[in-house]
DNA sequence: CCGGAACTGAACCGGTCGGTTTATTATTGG
DNA sequence: CCAATAATAAACCGACCGGTTCAGTTCCGG
């Protein structure tokens, strides 16, 4: 059950100490999580968890980069190419919503947010890792789409983005914000077919 | 020069102590802002500072009022009824834009999302004050575009929400994550342009 | 010019935190 | 079965922080 892969990693309770660590940082954020906290948290004693990570930036920078290439690999929705527009676009919003609108993903964001300035390299990281893949995956549909006359879209990358955007319309501002945490069914379908019947009026062949 | 409507608010130094505050917490977030440090920024001793404070979080939230109403009244741009979609989208854009995508309106960003979570006041203050004040605008604007059949718009919430996130499509998430800290006049118009475009195209009568 | 209120500076308190050390125990490969 | 290595618990360190206290100074209205 052990990463053989791991190059610098020594020692049998690594694997404790992150996810020890990324459920601590991803509650409290980078601040507000003791050392104390996690090591009790990974079940493992403080000089342990030195023996791995020289410092807590460190240690932290460590999480975020395992947690952002996990979204990476995961965000990656399956789309299914051959799909008309209407459907692909939907399966995507819903899929993509369903991310920033939990618990999870909020803190993630939060997180990333606050921190991107303590650690440039995280935010980098998150973008190219996360956001670019996912971009990337839906410009491959719009050139299969275009293929078939039934997009027309000049910009790719732009175009990407601003359904990306689209897609947050409302909800985004009330979350993050903390106005409203959960939402209704009705509330997010009012979104998402807005977003497709916005994007659609401009880029639909 | 004082604010004669000070309700609690009591001796000479008291709008010394708000813009050290605003000062020191928009730099290092609330956290990493010590009280001395404030203290000093604002040429105050630190006893003077907590005769008019008890604790370090009340002016916190103090500060962030008095900055949610300020901007607040900044932020309603002035919107010439009369004229044409195209024109008053490229002006609200760019207006948006030019608060967004500064140094300081990045860090009111940073810290009311970074914030809103151990303060919950905060987050809905700065939507409430605004957001909502930005969209009001901007729906009034709607409705008179609506009756000279300029614009037809179903749902005008939505319309004005959309819009709002099509000017940051590209832009936000790169300076919010730190991929990118500045942008040219060609960047910025490129996505300006492609969101009336697009808002057009769905919108346009 | 006086007296009270506002302000100062610095010391101080209790507490937390990141990180280190040490003496002891558990694990494991040969 | 035995050493070498990994892990443990707990004490400890120095730094910083939020908040209080207090003796002395400055300011300002009457």
């Amino acid at each position: 059950m052990n990463a053989p892969a791991g190059i610098i990693k020594r020692g049998r309770k690594f694997d404790q100490v992150l996810a020890g660590a990324r459920d601590v940082f991803l509650r409290d954020g980078y601040e507000g999580a003791s050392v104390d906290e996690i090591a009790r948290t990974a079940g493992v004693s403080k000089a342990t968890l030195y023996s791995y990570f020289p410092d807590k930036g460190i240690l932290f920078m460590e999480v975020a980069k395992v947690e952002c290439q996990r979204q990476a690999s995961e965000a990656t929705a399956e789309i299914d190419m051959a799909a008309p527009p209407r459907a692909v676009l939907s399966r995507t919003a819903t899929h993509m919503l369903e991310f920033f609108l939990n618990d999870f993903g909020q803190q993630v964001f939060r997180i990333a947010v606050a921190e991107s300035a303590r650690f440039p390299e995280l935010g980098r990281e998150f973008y190219e890792s996360v956001a670019t893949s996912v971009r990337e995956t839906i410009m491959a549909y719009f050139r299969c789409a275009i293929g078939r006359g039934e997009l027309r879209i000049d910009d790719l990358e732009l175009a990407a983005e601003q359904f990306h955007e689209l897609c947050k319309a409302w909800l985004f501002p009330r979350i993050v914000f903390g106005v409203q945490t959960r939402f209704s069914e009705a509330e997010i379908r009012r979104v998402i077919d807005g977003a497709v019947e916005t994007f659609m009026a401009r880029y639909g062949a």
